[in-house]
DNA sequence: TGCCAGGCCCTCTTTAGGGCCTT
């Protein structure tokens, strides 16, 4: 289990790229304290511009909705506060962490936290997987999902549970009690052929 | 007018290309 605070999150967006103008359109977020969620952030924000119908039907997010949202910037100086010091996580990191630097830019700030990726580990530990969307990993590892899939706040709280039963079944597989979060970023840019002895390495050095 | 993401990761690789992920 992680011992120290970590906030999981999820942007919708109105596209996949910040660089070519795109801007969230909505921030999902839960905070985990030692394995547990212990508070949540959820909020819709509008972009200052109409959302595409293929972005209104991926999401279920409309115009209409936008276009009595805060702003942007109302919105993410309060995620700000959210996140405060914490460490990162979201599914894709690459993604979430383009976008949540690209908003904190407008307001003149940067990102303290470091980002982790749930991606990056399930590729290295569930090689059997179907695929690593995360509906997919969800149902691979059987997890409970009552809610809409492609809404920031469901995605985020997928993400979180998805994170935990990994670390569980790294802390089974290889019998230790804790993974710290410095490692499990090292373990997420490990090739795939250097994981066990990582892994195995770190075990035998805290038993 | 034409173009339009970016990073990871595998392989028929490294003087490259293409699939996977995210909206």
């Amino acid at each position: 289990m992680l011992a120290n605070s970590i906030v999981v999150l999820d942007f919708e967006t109105t596209g996949l790229s910040p660089d070519q103008g795109d801007r969230a359109i909505e921030i999902g977020a839960v905070k985990l304290d030692k394995g547990v969620i212990t508070d949540r952030f959820q909020a819709l924000m509008n972009p200052g511009r109409r959302i595409s119908s293929f972005i209104e039907h991926y999401t279920g997010i409309n115009n209409r909705m936008l276009a009595v949202a805060p702003t942007c910037a109302k919105v993410m100086t309060d995620f700000s506060n959210f996140i405060g010091s914490s460490n990162l996580l979201a599914h894709n990191a690459a993604f979430d962490s383009r976008f949540l630097a690209a908003e904190f830019s407008r307001l003149g700030q940067l990102v303290q936290g470091e980002f982790a990726c749930s991606l990056l580990l399930a590729r290295r530990i569930y090689q059997d997987a179907p695929n690593h969307k995360l509906g997919t990993l969800i149902d691979y590892k059987n997890i409970p999902s009552e809610g809409n899939f492609h809404r920031a706040l469901f995605d985020a709280e997928m993400t979180a549970e998805l994170w935990l039963i990994m670390l569980n079944d790294l802390c089974e597989r290889y019998g230790i009690e804790h993974i710290p979060f410095s490692l499990v970023k090292k373990l997420a840019r490990t090739p795939k052929a250097q994981v066990n002895k990582l892994l195995t390495n770190y075990a035998a050095k805290v038993s």
